[in-house]
DNA sequence: AATGAATGAGGGTTCATTCAT
DNA sequence: TATGAATGAACCCTCATTCAT
């Protein structure tokens, strides 16, 4: 509910009162379960940093026996899923946050660590950290220049960076 | 000066009067010069994009005959400018804006193309906006885990992602 | 205490900060309660309809039979209530407000209804209405005028317009 | 100019500015040539109560012999003009005005006289204050219930005030 | 004579937070 | 435990007016 009064009227409009009315709760009881405003705002994005996740844990999760972990990782980024906004302005609002407050930044590094754990345990032959840097980078730039970053494009540079592992299929580039 | 405020204080602190304190400027004249504060972020927004431009530019300019490119972009992305987290906040702010905001997604866009065209001047094989949009992304995570995005990794994602070119001396990797 | 503010610095006076003052409440206990300054000006004006409507009340409430309606006007009209001034102000305000917002208008119609119904309770063959308007025209210029509208000229303007009740004692006219 | 945005949005939304752009005039001008706010709202109402006083004046002016001016009176408050709006919130915007600063109720009875003499010149009776504050009472009124102020409710009120001169045609009541 | 720049005052309104109930 | 009332601070913005040019 937070996160989604942030999502449309961005974190400095998501006031106790904004968030009150669109969860139809009294003004009081936000105060009262939430003493001040960073509680609120700290747990809404500690839930966010799940949620963000959950599309890479999907993404990498259940790879069947010899299918390619980069096809996975395109598909994650070019799928425009319906939240892509969402996600990209909860991200942006995130790292002001983190770059201005140590708790919202050790928040954030625990969920680039598991980010990079979740790559990692599929790719190899590079970091984790630089695969979900590049897949967050290209998903930041995509979402206002979407022609650029075609499906093809994606999948250049993710063969580019992750070596093909021994059991996997061949590279279907289209390029 | 308003950048300076945003970097402090975050977008939502950068008030007229914290503006104009800051600048050492009546409270009128503030408002007389940016009749509503949006004239005034977004000018301080369009002078960050090309404050933001200027590494880039000087990294891709001058390229002496037969040096590598690649270098050039690794030392940028390394550099630990003592401007790097002002950087990577208004950049976080601009999304926010951009995404909400159709006349800073378009700020975002003519300033993402600018980088394409520095970069592509001596980069060939690949998109300029990737290598944009993967320096990005190493530069917002690196800020958070610098150790985890050493010299080298980066040295060595760029390399990966961009093909060496015939003139130009071979890579010089430490790894 | 708003209508007492509005009475003496003017619509355009009556501003939160000096309704509060008069109040001695303070600035954000008045945005609380009205959360806009309509809202408290439009409360506001609701009560002084009621309040200007009361003397027409008392005036045409409790005739004893045989008594001349006419006579009861003119007192009305004549009386130099202290609050005159008051009810001029409030009710050139009024005006102004109506003529540009259809919620006041409706008050004031509101309000002329009333006014016709409790003329119209006592005073037979003309329209309460035009025996309103004649009422409200004399009080506005006698403001400015009072020697040029005596108690003479009055009556004989009422008694011109309104018929003598059978029941009605015989006019005692002084001119 | 200054009394078209003052009937549009009010006097108090009459600021130099706005005249300013109205009349599409540099804000320097208008404080150059009308030092103080208030010297420019005089000046404008001072305008206004010549112009309020010609449709008066041409009623009255120029009757044929013979003609009845209960008639030109009539229509003269019955006429729909396209300013009756104007008229109106001018004059309730005067009366504030009038009531709170003696400057101005000086004009208005300044005005209010010479719609006496206008009227004086040919009814003959009754004091030609009374006429023009029936006049202006019923204008105000009709302007928010004109189905209850018809041609022939307002006749009937100036044919009950007005006592029919010698020379005058009889009256051509309706009802 | 004319006008853009400048500014202190004050406008309505929103807000996080406190507190009595 | 829960919540409406309350409030001081700050917000963006408009304004009349002054003044240098």
């Amino acid at each position: 509910m937070t996160l989604d009064v942030i999502e449309e009227r961005g974190l400095s409009g998501a006031s106790y009162r904004a968030i009150a009315a669109a969860a139809e709760v009294p003004l009081g009881s936000m105060t009262y379960h939430f003493p001040s405003r960073d509680d609120l705002v700290f747990t809404a994005f500690e839930r966010f940093a799940n949620d963000l996740f959950s599309p890479l844990d999907e993404s990498m999760g259940d790879l069947a026996t010899g299918e390619d972990p980069r096809e996975r990782l395109v598909r994650m980024i070019v799928a425009d899923s319906r939240d892509r906004r969402r996600d990209m302005v909860l991200l942006a609002e995130l790292y002001v946050l983190a770059i201005r407050d140590e708790r919202y930044a050790e928040l954030m590094r625990r969920w680039m660590r598991r980010a990079r754990d979740a790559i990692g345990r599929h790719v190899h032959g590079v970091s984790g950290h630089v695969i979900d840097a590049v897949q967050e980078g290209i998903g930041l730039q995509r979402y206002f220049l979407p022609e650029e970053f075609t499906e093809d494009v994606v999948r250049r540079t993710l063969h580019d960076l992750i070596p093909s592992s021994p059991t996997t299929s061949s590279p279907k580039e289209t390029t």
